[in-house]
DNA sequence: CGTATATCCGTGCGGCTGTACGGCTATGAG
DNA sequence: CTCATAGCCGTACAGCCGCACGGATATACG
């Protein structure tokens, strides 16, 4: 159905020539979508946890991954069944045990540059919100 | 109700050593935690293009705010009650019209640093999955 | 005052997400 | 061959999220 177009709705801009300027320089939606879906991607602790924990120590299997971030064993297949759909690690088997590992190809500025920047951020707005 | 712990879940690490020192040089899961809620707030196509918008031409309304990204007044609005609350877009009232802006303590390196670097790194990614 | 405009708010709904559970597969030990 | 273990998969369910709609509010204009 479609939006909610009914009737006018804001025709004429306020300030046209921002509007053309942020138009024209503005990130695409399609970048913003993929961005969004990388985003989503480390969006949830037991993911990026895991790839911290595996930044680390080069090499974990399932269990002692669970072990590791003390979560359940569920939460950590789940989790490295959709990094791995992702591309982001790689598993190798040993026997019984599944050992996982960062991808090859994986980003390496993102955890210890990007993801810790951020931590710091937050870290930062939290205490702003403390305060008050 | 409590997870699968019915059975044994795992009681001995196959490499104890790595367990430990994951753990004691990991990411808390408080830390993890309040990442996950930043990443979500950024990881919305919508949102994230609003920060790049305001970042480019300082300050909109939101009638051409819907107009620059071409989605619904609804969809801004929405958008906007969310980076609002979170403390990143303050706003100014002139007649019948409110125009925002970034935040006043709006961390710089965010978007010009950080994700643009993130958007790079989707749109590589975007490649190598084109290609197989 | 009455009307039109810009935006916000409450609500409802469809869709996605993370988890837990039961059951399956693959490997190794006896 | 039989049994136990490590991990995966399909399913079901609860919770959240983004959007559209109706209606409210505030401001301007005549």
């Amino acid at each position: 159905m479609a939006p909610r177009s009914t009737s006018l709705e804001h025709d004429h801009p306020v300030d046209p020539g921002r509007v053309v300027q942020a138009r024209e320089r503005l990130v695409s939606a399609d970048d913003a979508s993929r961005l969004a879906s990388l985003l989503s991607l480390l969006a949830d602790p037991v993911r990026s946890r895991i790839l911290y924990a595996l930044d680390l120590v080069e090499e974990l299997c399932v269990g002692d991954l669970a072990l590791a971030l003390e979560v359940s064993e569920d939460a950590v297949t789940y989790a490295l069944r959709i990094l791995r759909t992702a591309g982001l690690v790689q598993n190798r088997r040993d026997g019984r045990v599944i050992f996982y590992r960062l991808a090859d190809n994986f980003p390496e500025p993102l955890l210890e540059h990007c993801l810790r920047q951020l931590i710091e951020l937050s870290e930062a707005a939290q205490r702003i919100e403390d305060e008050r």
